[in-house]
RNA sequence: GGACAGGUGGGUGAGCUGGCUGAAACCACCUCCCUGCUAAGGAGGCGUGUCCAUUACGGGCACCGCGGGUUCGAAUCCCGCCCUGUCCGCCA
């Protein structure tokens, strides 16, 4: 959640940031005056709450002095009432300012490229030159049709459309590659930890997925839980509702987990193959920091995920994202994007975001810094997008025969 | 899923015949004193959020699993939900 008391110190700048994602200044002005009424007859209440506190205090003084009481009880029950009004009001004004403030995104760092979608996306560096083939390289479904190592139509079979099944070396690959992002990520600090693939309405709110992207979300029915969409969520919230006692060095994590989405807003993209899947795996990378070492962190995260493609020998390129292509809760965020041979294009294969605050003030998280409770800041990035991986291999590691050799990285895993 | 017990501050744990309890005590932790040494003793501090004040001291409100209710007043009484423990049932 955003800062209300700096949108209301800094309406201009703050309402400037979050123009360049698409928020209304209307929105905001909307938001201030809730904020600023709220606070007002939130003030009045309490005046009203104290008067009746220490009038109930007399009351049981008078009380057991013998002395009359029915004056004052009249005095009380009138102010019952106008707390009972004054109440009523301030929950109306608190239930709409909270609506509002959890639907406005995060206000994008500064120094953000301003942009409108992802065609302003800046890229900022290749890695490892894409080679050429003798050949016409074919696009992964063909070749995992072709081995046997996907079969499309059976997951559609047991689930719908968007699941897959993998078979033969690709079931293998995909346990191979999961352990060798888990043990990478190890050898850059990040802890490994094995969390719940569900999480209730709380959890999902404090990572922002909840309350403006439900229909992204599968629910369980009769249940508050949903099952996650991203590694994100429970490993960040870990945290939630704590004030973390020493936090001198990051606390740096990474998981496993299966992610589900649906896809609501697709529309009827990456419909082929297992590019945009219902449910995939990911390995998942999260931090959270003092607020002085968040940018630090976010670049170690960046090159953690940037190098686990270097070792497999897969060519890519960092993006940063522009202001208006950013996600919800981040702050900044850069795309790692993978050479598909096949669709001769760069696709996205991991996102890394630096959220600052936003979220540790939805999920409550903070840190003893001295005496002071303060905000800590949370960062994610994907260690890669199983799936996705798995893909990129197999585009860039097929012969003309048709087969697929495995990177030199992967052999101790097979 | 059924039965019973219980959910209090970092921990243990009082309070639960309603007001003097935002909460005893102990432990942990922090500061200081003493101490020539990683001990013992002594003094004090030590929940969260929010608002007001701000030169400083400070003060108000809310929170004793969550949400309602009764009452002038609730950690304390009532109702619902969630969670934990134990026993039973079922099961990987």
């Amino acid at each position: 959640m955003l800062d209300l008391k700096a949108l209301e110190k800094n309406f201009d700048e703050i309402a400037a940031r979050l123009r360049t994602k698409g928020v209304e200044e209307e929105t905001l002005a909307k938001l201030k005056e809730l904020f600023e009424e709220y606070k007002k007859q939130k003030r009045a209440l309490e005046e009203l709450q104290a008067k009746q506190n220490s009038l109930s205090k007399l009351f049981g003084q008078y009380k057991r002095e013998g002395k009359d009481i029915n004056e004052l009880k009249r005095e009380l029950e009138i102010n019952k009432t106008d707390i009972a009004k004054l109440q009523e009001i301030v929950r109306d004004l608190e239930a709409k300012l909270k609506e509002l403030a959890l639907t406005i995104p995060n206000p994008p760092d500064p120094d953000v490229p301003v942009g409108k979608d992802e065609s302003d996306n800046v890229e900022l560096k290749r890695v490892l030159e894409p080679k050429s083939f003798d050949f016409e390289p074919k696009e992964h479904w063909e070749l995992g049709e072709k081995l046997g190592w996907i079969d499309f139509e059976r997951g559609v079979k047991l689930a719908k459309s968007r699941f897959s099944v993998l078979k033969k070396e690709a079931a293998r690959l995909e346990r191979a590659l999961i352990n060798f992002m888990l043990d990478h990520n190890r050898s850059y600090g990040f802890e490994e930890v094995c969390v719940p693939f569900m999480a209730n309405s709380t959890t999902l709110l404090g990572t922002g997925q909840l309350p403006k992207f439900e229909e992204d979300l599968f629910k369980v029915c009769d249940e508050d839980l949903y099952l996650i969409p991203t590694a994100e969520v429970p490993l960040t919230n870990l945290y939630q509702d704590e004030i973390i006692k020493d936090l001198d060095s990051p606390i740096k994590l990474t998981a496993y987990t299966p992610c589900f989405r649906k896809e609501a807003g697709s529309g009827g993209r990456d419909v082929r193959g297992m590019i945009r899947q219902h449910q995939f795996d990911k390995v998942e990378l999260v931090a959270i920091t003092r607020p002085e070492e968040s940018d630090k962190v976010f670049e170690e995260m960046v090159e953690c995920a940037s190098s686990l493609l270097t070792k497999l020998g897969l060519p890519h390129r960092h993006v940063m994202l522009c202001t208006g292509d950013l996600g919800f809760s981040a702050a900044k965020t850069i795309d790692l994007e993978v050479w598909l041979p096949g669709q001769g294009k760069y696709r996205e294969i991991s996102s890394i975001s630096n959220t600052r605050d936003f979220q540790a003030r939805r999920a409550r998280i903070r840190f003893k810094d001295g005496k002071k409770n303060r905000l800590v800041h949370t960062l994610n990035g994907s260690s890669l997008a199983v799936g996705r991986t798995l893909i990129a291999i197999m585009e860039n590691y097929q012969t003309k025969e048709g087969h697929i050799e495995i990177p030199k990285a992967l052999e101790p895993y097979l």
